[in-house]
RNA sequence: GCCCCCAUCGUCUAGCCCGGUCCAGGACACCGCCCUUUCAAGGCGGAGAUCGCGGGUUCAAAUCCCGCUGGGGGUGCCA
């Protein structure tokens, strides 16, 4: 069976670019018809708090991707323990003495002469003798994995093809530092094998590190599995997505209004393309039959929030349900302080919901179907003041006091408004606009006397007739 | 510096494996027109890529080969 997983550590928001690493995880084991694991890599302490990995998850579940296990390497620190025991006694590994500053002394030196910095190897040769008695004065040490000489390794990527990287490129790792816990390339290995990973999909910074595993692999006598590395999500300026392009979390995306099918949709298309070409728009069951890793492109792609903004217009016009959009809709309406009932949010957004691309600016755009008292811009003001929007108000209010106000009806009466003032059609909805939305331009003013309660339309007119 | 990855409209991409049907197709953004009570949305149309550059191979190359350049990533007792 096929199993896949998603290995985040929990040190700050869910980012835009683990997200679709997720996704294609994800896709990929649904696909297959396999596992998907979720494990969070919280071995450095310093910087995994419980607050990130909880967020972490929340992101996740809000985005639709569901795990099958859930593992923690905080808790598997006695599994490390073990296999590096294993590596020591196998002699793939042995302790190292030296300590941070000897170490960033060799690193300054290799630097100064220009060539590239491995590990000496400096403990490599050390005794039994001389180990067991530094080890008894109490010396604090790391395990280092014994990279075998002259080897070149060489893998198939999924993605990426053939590779073939030299260990020269790097000297002795450490697997297990002085405090005694694993490093990320030793945690990963142990994990993934004891975890029967058959798929190993993540982002392509981590091609230098293969190699590294791949050699744990084989030391520990493991299976070595698939990888597949995915080509990472670049900013506007072309350089690797981060904070400094501005929102780059789910979280961001979350509160400025998107929606997690929007996202998931939109990220799927960033380096993958669908088979059926010219649609774009695919439901997650859609999208886990249809995908397939090798359709995945290997250059990077740059995330383009216009076309998010776009997609999620797509979804709110045309994809989601009602009661889906209105679900969605109300916490940001709560949010910005509008109190309404469902039922009517739910007759309001049934006639805009195409007119607005992410839910904070459609509460924006909605306002006066919310406020209580429109407040007026200056342009609005001064369409007040003249004397034809006076006029065209107070027929208005005369017209409507025996009748419902229907879209149709307002219309049938700002035509007769139109043709008895003798005015232009402008003038008279533009009178009407200012005085129920005080603004000049926004959702329309039919729509909004169809939705808004009669009295207050009348409320609104008489308002703005006192001006 | 060294190693690795990548290279089709501004952006995401199709096509590349199996050369001709591609003077390169779609989407976002952009421009124009239509619809219209405004702004959006929608409809229609337009502009936009000598397929990074230079050499080959071939009757024929975006597609195959070589070199170069550019961009990205890695180079930790971070992941």
């Amino acid at each position: 069976m096929v199993v896949s997983r998603f290995a985040p550590s929990p040190t700050g928001y869910l980012h835009l670019g683990n997200a679709r690493t997720a996704i294609f995880s994800y896709l990929f084991a649904r696909h297959m018809g396999g596992k998907f694991i979720l494990r969070i890599e919280d071995t450095d302490k310093e910087r995994s708090t419980k607050e990130f990995e909880e967020m972490l998850l929340e992101d996740l579940k809000w985005l639709g991707l569901e795990w099958d296990e859930l593992y923690r390497q905080s808790e598997r620190f006695d599994i490390y323990r073990e296999y590096a025991q294993r590596l020591l006694e196998s002699g793939h590994a042995y302790p190292c003495f030296c300590t941070v500053e000897e170490l960033e002394e060799e690193r300054k030196r290799a630097e100064e002469k220009g060539v590239p910095y491995r590990y000496s190897g400096k403990c490599r040769a050390l005794s039994k003798e001389e180990v067991e008695e530094l080890i008894r004065s109490g010396r604090p040490y790391t395990i280092r994995f014994r990279v075998p000489d002259g080897r070149v390794v060489v893998f198939e990527d999924l993605i990426k093809g053939h590779i073939a990287i030299s260990v020269d490129e790097f000297g002795d790792f450490v697997i297990v530092r002085s405090d005694g816990t694993p490093t990320y390339n030793f945690a990963v290995v142990v994990d993934d094998a004891l975890m029967g990973v058959t798929h190993v999909i993540r982002g392509e910074d981590h091609i230098p590190n293969t190699p590294k595993q791949i050699l744990i692999y084989e030391a520990l006598g493991f299976k070595v599995p698939a990888f597949a590395h995915l080509p990472v999500i670049l900013g506007e300026d072309r350089s690797k997505l981060s904070k400094r392009h501005g929102a780059v979390s789910v979280r961001n995306y979350r509160e400025e209004g998107y929606l997690p099918e929007a996202l998931f949709n939109y990220l799927c298309l960033l380096g993958w393309s669908p088979p059926e070409e010219g649609r774009e728009i695919f439901s997650k069951e859609e999208l886990i039959r249809i995908f397939r890793l090798e359709d995945v492109n290997s250059s990077p792609a740059v995330f383009s929030k216009e076309k998010l903004r776009w997609m999620n217009g797509v979804y709110i016009r045309e994809v989601l349900s009602l009661d889906r959009l209105v679900d969605e809709f109300m916490p940001f309406l709560e949010e910005a302080g509008y109190k309404a009932e469902r039922d009517y949010v739910k007759r309001v957004l049934e006639r805009t919901r195409d007119s607005f691309e992410t839910l904070r600016e459609g509460v924006e755009r909605l306002k006066p179907f919310f406020v209580e008292e429109v407040k007026y811009s200056e342009e609005a003001l001064s369409v007040l003041e003249n004397e034809t929007s006076r006029a065209v108000l107070e027929a208005f209010l005369q017209k409507i006091q025996d009748t419902d106000l229907s879209a149709e009806r307002v219309k049938a009466i700002a035509k007769e408004i139109q043709r008895e003032l003798n005015v232009k059609a402008k003038d008279v909805w533009h009178a009407l606009r200012a005085s129920l939305t005080g603004e000049l331009e926004g959702v329309g003013v039919d729509i909004l006397c169809d939705v808004l309660p009669k009295e207050r339309v009348i409320k609104r007119i008489l308002r703005a007739l006192e001006l």
